[in-house]
DNA sequence: TATTATCCTATCGGACTAGTAGGTTACTAT
DNA sequence: ATAGTAACCTACTAGTCCGATAGGATAATA
């Protein structure tokens, strides 16, 4: 199950991303638009700003502004920024693999075959996937 | 991320599954084998006899056996029971819907949209991969 | 210099995870 | 009958994480 913080905080980059010019976007906009609360909201974007998704700039006329066009950061980026490994068990993860205590061969693990088909396909649909295609507004 | 409850679980189901013919196995085998606590495996093979899973008979000689055939246990049966839901957001989810207190239209929300993709392709893994795709021992 | 808005640290209740403890029930073998 | 075996069941617990909230510090603008 993704998190609030990672739900919110991609709400947030598509918020962000439909702005037409650059120009920043306040947190308090966002939360108001999105109805997240404003303090929540402002620990995620700080996340993404530390992590080179976002920049920032403060005082009057501040806000948040994409770095890289919307085009370029794929949901892969933002997910394991917010929520860590995108893998279902940390002996599949890419980016935080860890080995597990109770397994002494992970190779010869029925479980870890089956993650990683599982891993497989969620990474392909999320980094085929990036913020601007999130940010399309639904036809609805 | 995965339980270790559903880890250990689909690790016993497949050492259950691997018996030849369909005597019952004792919890102290399987926890042995697969180095689980004995105590915690029996909360989960209990888990699993109430979902209709695994039958089991008390006493000497006795234990827990498929209620099927392997090859007609889906993975989604096995991890809807021990993990939840498979989607990664309630509102996306077959089995578990809830709906969102932030969104007032899901149709609308490009989050939604994104997880229904994700939660397609794993289900596709999931229903193709039956228990008895679990159990066949690694060629390492 | 006042205002605006981000930055940063610290805290907190509640829920959940991964067990542990200890006794009860049912079945089998002697 | 009775001893032994193995599942059944309830309750409890330490530790961790989630979703926030509080309050002030810093930087930019008017």
């Amino acid at each position: 199950m993704l998190s609030k913080k990672t739900k919110y905080g991609l709400k947030a980059l598509a918020f962000i991303a439909r702005q037409q010019d650059k120009t920043p976007v306040q947190i308090a906009t966002i939360a108001e638009s999105e109805n997240i609360s404003h303090k929540f909201l402002e620990s995620i974007l700080l996340t993404l700003r530390k992590s080179g998704i976002l920049g920032s700039k403060k005082g009057k006329g501040g806000g948040y502004y994409l770095l890289k066009e919307a085009a370029d950061i794929p949901m892969t980026d933002v997910i394991r920024t917010l929520e860590g490994p995108i893998a279902m068990l940390p002996c599949v993860s890419l980016n935080f693999y860890e080995k597990c205590d109770d397994c002494p061969d992970e190779h010869a693990c029925s479980v870890h075959k089956l993650m990683i088909q599982v891993r497989d396909s969620t990474l392909k649909i999320l980094r085929h996937n990036t913020l601007a295609d999130l940010a399309i507004p639904s036809k609805q």
